[in-house]
DNA sequence: ATCAATCTGTGAAAAGTTTCACAGATAAAA
DNA sequence: TTTTATCTGTGAAACTTTTCACAGATTGAT
């Protein structure tokens, strides 16, 4: 009896939970108003989306913050960890892992990959490092659910088929090209400054007249 | 006598448009079915997207890559120069300028800042540099209308606001925090790791039952 | 020249999402 | 204690977006 959240709403309430932990050592409560300042969205569409939740503890001054990460974390099951792995260990590659090293928590990422066994030698993670041609066996040796590609453009998409033959189901890529995919099992999200670009210069011409 | 595009519409063209500029040097045709591949959506949506162009082209085999370039661009009003700024030029906002260098055409990166004179000195870049308490008055003088952040979290807010301020209409921030405004005349857009994890991990274990 | 296969194009229906209006609740001030 | 201001919670309405069904068009094969 699980009731279903639309993608709108988790993609909010993901949005949501990062910053109230921001927020959490700053501040006790916050109201929808303000939470809306942070997002792209009413203070309106939050309520509903907080109504779907169960066991939200508000009053007049607005939310209990621990109160609402720990029923945003309940409904959409985050902290369970999923494992994680990077491929392409350059600039953007290791920005990523350190970043992550200290930020994300309920996410273990457990494997690095470069197609440069060189490169692997010379390194110094946290993390164990194997080469690329071991995406597949790796990632389901050790159950690995999402990836993060942050390859060269030409490589993408032949990472990307390693992984999803490994049995991920989540894809962040990073590389400067968009990833397709025959099946649907997996989730892509380009993340591309090109087309973000292109949009943002669209969208802010369109509301400007 | 413009005919409004929806958001979702608008995004999804730029989409498109970034996976046709990948494909024109290795076809000529594509069908709105191959496209659908590459996004998350389907061959209908696109479809539709594309009966709100002008003077699209197609044929059984399906769409004139050449023309839908052209059309797109035509109705966004890509192409146009718009100037771009980015801040923060650590390993993240190094990378994105490299990589922008070769990649993003239209768009003019024709500043960068950095809160350390230190190694405003030391950079060699293609682009002038200025020290971060400049922001404001250079993004007015040379009319900068989108910016990248990339400086760390606890910076980021103070940076987004100085941009503003200048008078840029959309920033992307790569930030590990969520940006805060209160005016609704820039457009903000958070390229946060933690939430695009958090997402895809609920959507995915969403799907799979 | 005809047929079969496979596209696009689009109005209408369906589905989904956001907004609104207002009732109810609570905290702080008078 | 009463009032006032300011929250949340939510059903219903409005709006937006997607899906569908099918007509029309084009290509290639027979």
């Amino acid at each position: 009896m699980r009731s279903e959240l639309s993608e709108p709403t988790v993609y909010r309430l993901c949005v949501v939970l990062r910053i109230l932990e921001e927020l959490r050592s700053k501040q006790i409560v916050i109201s929808s108003s303000e939470l809306s300042k942070y997002t792209n969205t009413t203070a309106y569409t939050l309520r509903k989306d907080f109504s779907l939740l169960s066991g939200v503890a508000s009053s007049k001054s607005g939310y209990d913050i621990e109160n609402l990460i720990f029923c945003i974390k309940s409904k959409l099951d985050i902290g369970i960890a999923k494992y994680a792995a990077i491929a392409g260990l350059g600039r953007i590659g290791m920005a990523i892992l350190n970043y992550t090293d200290s930020r994300i928590k309920g996410y273990d990422i457990v494997a690095g990959f470069d197609a440069s066994v060189n490169k692997l030698e010379t390194l110094h993670t946290d993390i164990p490092l194997y080469p690329a041609y071991d995406i597949e066996d790796i990632v389901r040796e050790l159950k690995i659910k999402l990836a993060v590609i942050a390859v060269p453009a030409d490589k993408a998409q032949e990472i990307a088929l390693r992984f999803i033959k490994g049995g991920v189901e989540g894809i962040i890529n990073f590389a400067p090209v968009i990833i397709k995919t025959d099946v649907d099992t997996v989730y892509i999200k380009n993340i591309d400054l090109v087309t973000e670009f292109n949009f943002l210069s669209s969208i802010v011409k369109t509301k400007g007249e």
